[in-house]
Formats: C-alpha cells, sequence, structure tokens
DNA sequence: AATGAATGAGTATTCATTCAT
DNA sequence: TATGAATGAATACTCATTCAT
C-alpha cells in the first residue's frame, strides 16, 4: 500500500472527526487534541494538513456546505415544478438534518459564530443568501408557470420557507421526543403549499393536500 | 440604610452583566473575569453569590425566562381574539429580539448547550414546550370560539409558530441588512392568518389582511 | 503576617527570577514555566502579575537600567574631575558585570532584540543613547576644566568608552579564563586618559599612570 | 554531468540560508522550516546532509569564520608594517560587518551560546583567542621593528583592539543612524596608534595622522 | 460582602526530529 | 537525493476556581 493510500486518508479523516465535533460541541468547545484523536493521529498532523483551527473550521465548513448544495439545489431538473422542488429541498434538509448532522452542524455554528467570529459568520450569511436567492427564484418560476399565485413576493416567500424550515430543525433538535421533524416539515409543506397556490386552483384541492 | 440595600445591586450588576456577555458571546465564550469587571467587581464578588460559573448561568437564564414569560405569555387578557393573541406574541417577540438582547440570549445559549449542557438544555427544552403549550391552548379556543379553522391541530400549528418565529430571528440575526424582522414577522402572522381561518371566511378576506 | 507580607514578595522574586532566566538564556531560551518555579510559583502566578512574556521582560529590563543608571550614573558628586567619573562608571559596570548578571542581562537581550525584537531594541538603544549623553557631557565639562584636551569630540569620546567597556565585556563573558575583565578595563582606563589628557599635561605624566 | 554535480549545490543554498537565518534571528529563533524553504527544499532535505539542527550550526560557524579568516587575517602580506596591518583587520571588520551579515552573526551566535552551548562557545572562544594570538603577534613585530613602544605587553594591546572593534560593532549594530561604524573604527584606528606609538615618533606625529 | 493572590488543568500552536518511499 | 506525512514534547497563554483576609 502506497504512502498516499495511507496517508491522504488522515486528512479525510480530520475533516470528518472535525465536523462531528464542531457540530456537537461548537467551534470553541470543539478541542484540537480531541479532534485529533477522534481522527486517530496526533495534534502535529492537524497542523501540518491545516494552518490553524479557523483554517479546520472554514475547510469543514466548506466541504459540508458544498456536500449540502450539490445535495439539495443541484439535483433538481428544471422541468420539475416549483412544488416538487421545494419538497425536495425540504427533504434533502430532512435528511442531512437527520442521518448526519450537516444540519445541526451548520446550525451550531452559525449561532456561535455570530458574536465571535465574523469572518465565518459572513461565510454562513452568503450561503444563507444563496439558499433564499435559490429559493426566490423557484417561486418566480412558479409564477411564470401560473402554479404560484402572483402577490407573493418571490424574496419574501424565500425567507417564510428558509424560516420554516430552520425553525423546525431548531425545535427538533431541542426536543426530539416531542417534535418529530418529518412531520413538521410535511405540515409546513402542505401549508406553505396551500398558501403559494393560485386561489382558483386552491379552492379546488382544499383538503386533498397531493403533496 | 442596610447593608443589604447597598449590596445587593451588586448581585444585580452581575445578573445584567453576565446576561449581555452570554448572550453576545455564549457561555463559553463569556469569561467570569469579564463579566466580574463589566459589572465592576472582581471575580471573587461572582463566588461569593454564585456556586460556579454554571450557576451563574442558570440565574440568568431564570431571571430572563421569567422576565420573558411575563412579557409575552401573561399580558393576554382573556377576552383578545386568537389573532390578537398571536400578535401580542409576535410583537413581543420582535421587541425582546430587537430592543433587548433576550431573544438571542436565548437561541444563542439554547443552541451551544444541545450537545454539552443537558440540564440547560433541560430548562430550554421546557421552556418551549411551555410557549408551545400556550399557543397550543390559544388556537385551541380560537377553534371553539369558531375563528380558527377545525381541520388544524393545535399542537402542530403551535409548532408552526414557533418555527416561524424562530425561523425569522435566526435569519434576521444573520443578516440584519438583509432580513428585516418585523417585515418577515408581519408577512408570517398575514400568512398564518389566512392558512388558520376557517375557508368561508378565509375566501371573504383574502386580499386584505386585517391584521 | 498580612496576606500582602506575604504577596508582594511574589512578584518581586519572579522579577529576579525572570532577570536570572532572561540574563542566561536569552529571552527565547527563558521559559515562562522554568522561571515561574525558579521564583517558587506556579505559571499562572506570572500571568497575574504580568499581562505576557514581554511584559514580564520589560519589567524586568525597567528594573536592572533604572537599578544600573542609578548606580552608575547618579552617585557622581558635579566636583569630581572627569577621569575620577569615568573611572567611576567602569568601576561600576564591573561591578555589575561580575558581582551581579546586570550586564550581562543587557548585553544578551540587547543582542537578541536585534533581528528579533524592535520594541526592545528601542529601549536598549535609548539607554545607550543616555549612557553616551551622559559621557558626552563628563567630557565635555572636562574639557572646560581644563583637563581634557579640546581636539576631541566629545560625542566620539563617549562611543569610545562605550565601545571599550562593551568589547571588554564580551571578551570576559567568552573567555573569564584568559580575559581578566577588571585588568583591562584598567587598561583602557589608563589608555583612554593618556589619550585624553592635554598634550603638554600628556608628557609629563607619561609613564605614570596615575588612575 | 553527474548526480552530485547537480545534488551538492543544494547543500550550499542551505547553508546560505542558514547563515542568513542565524545571522537574522540567532540560533533558537531560525527554524528549520524556514531555512529549508528559503533554501527551495524541504526539511527532510536539512536532515539528509545535517545530523540535526546543531550540526548545521556548527557546519555553517566553520564555514563563515574559516571564511572570515582568510579575508582578515590571512591576507597581510610579511612585509606590512603593524599600523597598515591593523589599519587591514579592521577594514576587513567593517567590509565583513555591513556588506555581508558575517560579523553580525558571529556575534549574535557568540552572545547566544554562552548560556545555552558550551560547543558553539567553546568554538567562538577560541576564534577570538586566535584573533587575538594574530593580533598580539602583529603588535609583537612592530615592536621589534621599534614601530611600537615597547612598555605596552602585546597581549593587552590585542583584547583593546578585539575590544575596539567589537564594542563599536554592537555599538552600530544597536544604533545605525548615530553609530556610524566607518568613522568610529577610524578614530579607534587613529586613537590606538597615538597610543602605541612610541614616545618620541608620536610628539612628531601629533596632529597629524597619517592612517 | 468582597478582594487580591494564586493554582492547575486545559488550549492552540510551534518545532526538531523520524521514516517510509 | 530528497519529499511528505506524522510525532511528541515544549511553549505561551486562559480561565474557572479557591482561599486567606
Amino acid at each position: 500500500m502506497s504512502q498516499r493510500a495511507r496517508a491522504e486518508p488522515s486528512k479525510g479523516y480530520l475533516l470528518q472527526a472535525a465536523f462531528e465535533s464542531f457540530a456537537t460541541h461548537g467551534y470553541q468547545g470543539a478541542s484540537i487534541d480531541r479532534i485529533a484523536r477522534a481522527a486517530g493521529v496526533t495534534k502535529g498532523a492537524v497542523y501540518y494538513h491545516f494552518k490553524d483551527k479557523e483554517e479546520l473550521l472554514f475547510e469543514t465548513v466548506r466541504n459540508r456546505i458544498v456536500e449540502f448544495e450539490s445535495q439539495v439545489l443541484a439535483d433538481t431538473s428544471a422541468d420539475d415544478d416549483a412544488f416538487a422542488i421545494l419538497r425536495r429541498v425540504v427533504d434533502a434538509c430532512f435528511v442531512t438534518a437527520t442521518e448526519s448532522n450537516h444540519r445541526r452542524f451548520i446550525m451550531t455554528l452559525m449561532i456561535e459564530a455570530l458574536g465571535t467570529n465574523p469572518d465565518l459568520s459572513d461565510v454562513f450569511r452568503l450561503e444563507l443568501r444563496r439558499m433564499r436567492a435559490f429559493l426566490s427564484d423557484v417561486v418566480r418560476r412558479g409564477q411564470e408557470a401560473g402554479e404560484i399565485r402572483m402577490d407573493v413576493l418571490p424574496d419574501e416567500a424565500a425567507s417564510l420557507v428558509v424560516s420554516a424550515i430552520m425553525g423546525a430543525e431548531i425545535q427538533h433538535y431541542q426536543d426530539p421526543e416531542r417534535i418529530d421533524l418529518r412531520a413538521v416539515l410535511d405540515l409546513q409543506l402542505r401549508q406553505l403549499g396551500e398558501w403559494l397556490r393560485p386561489v382558483q386552483k386552491r379552492s379546488v384541492q382544499l383538503g386533498e393536500p397531493t403533496w
């Protein structure tokens, strides 16, 4: 087995361990030493691969954001209708919120960065903007296609969708016993759907949520 | 004037300083020393009044939650209709999110406590449950009064309202330039209102949001 | 015994230990931990009394420079002739070079600071300037009193004296077996004396060095 | 072209880079990694060519001392008079102190080695002895030739010369703005010359320094 | 009721050194 | 002849906590 074959994983393990540590304990709460041990290497190895703790953090964040985006935003074929895309976004959030620690990682760091790490805060701010821009676009195209009522501003709708998802996630992290994330997200999809559909359509479909 | 009368302020100043420090830097990011100096006393004084940093945190949290509840949940006179109460809750959240650091304090510590402080997490979990219970009750009474459609589960509606508020807040903290908290909250009130009103009423009021 | 009576020494011990550590190992070579242990306290105590290693260094330097100046420059009564003062300066350098680590401390840090610590370098630069200014003044007054030949620039003479002393010290630190600091300094005093005395006087006294 | 022909430069680059790093930052302040990068190779290469950091240091020192000696001490043809040789030594010191980092390198490491590296200290001690021996010899031969007064011990004169040079250098490194090394060295040459010439000769030449 | 001095465990970071390739 | 990955010991510094006064 070549050195490379043994070596490269090491950086990967570190990113993985950092991801989990940061997601669970936040930036300040995660110690380089524990991350290194969790990755099965020594502290020194961390500093071989990353300039400092912050670079480790940023690479971890970048890693995950890229992964999240490609999962959530990319695999929407252009021919889907607005509601199908919305549902897919929500589904992706659900998966990354429950099966991995993705969403919690982002949530945790985002809040922590608020008062302490302007650079990181910028990253998340941009990320949220990108997400809202994506959703806004979906709504706008939905309006063009006649699927969504016209008296709603796409940007406003996007904020609502993001609020709904993040609010549901926080409540779920706080109280997984009481807050069934899947159920809340589904309800929100239904409720947002009802609200967004044009009036004439809505009255027809009331009571029979098809998605 | 008794010694007590001169002495007690010191504890108050500490709680105030701790509140601001915790709200801005989180639990780990706030140091006893800086809190003490911000309160105009020395570290020793902290340990005179509080067993340890955690006790200081808990008293601060208790302090603020009580205050928040009395402000948000308590001043709803029984004769208001469901939507008026909802609006008042949202307004209170807005005020405590912008004029003081209340909401941000709670949000920050809640997220931070998730993976690190089960006891504190319990406090917030109970607090969120209390809030949902309150909202659930409002909805249930609204249904009894015929103001709210019957095919909505009060508990589910409560989750949605809390999601909406918290999601809006987070986005606002993240990106105050782009996210106008007042506007987003108003939109959510309108949107939730539309959704919650019984069908026959809703069709009448479409386009003219009265609240 | 009051707390103060036990406590204040601690800072003094630290300054003493720092002085010795810095003098022997230089700034980089002296570790906070070893300084603390040498002073009989823990690292934490260092950081209670001093902001950081650099502040400890600067306070130590200030301490010693003040002490050195008061010893070397201050106790020269105005009625002494130039050569008596010169001799006293040299004597003071000898004492602080051999009985304590004063001079070596300064020499060591001065050289180390050159490429690494501009602020510290400034301190030493100013100190050397002060010393040259003092000597320059001594020479100038000696000229006014007719004790010193007129065709010598006081500033130049001052540089020569400082060169001679520091050069002798370095050689002595390097090779105490071969370089008898007392002897070299005495020789330099004699030689500088011969050179500085006015010509008519010098010819008379040649061969009989009175100091 | 043999491998050797391509490979050896690497060691040379390392010695060059080490020389500059050590001269500027001292032994402790210079890191293997930065030296390697400055030489355009990786740390590993250092350990291929040198056992450890100390060996790199010693080879660098040996390199430079040899070079310095060949420059300063060797090129004195036997037929020069004592003062011409002295002047040449001083000139060489001036050049190596200003045009290259030679003298500063030696000065810096010599002081740093004092309390920390006995072996290195030995090297410098021997070097200084060699220099004094050379100068002592120059003086002794000057006395035999009648150029230098007899009541001066050659060894003592040598210490004075070395003192003067090193003292001037230190002051210059410390305060290049105020201490013009060339001027101070010239003054010292003149002053030492006056002192060393036999009395009858000296009176003749007073006022007209020929060197 | 509060201070000032001090502790000790923990944190990020650096760096000389090793070694398989 | 060198590199890239990794180690481990040391370093400066922080901070919650203790305690005599």
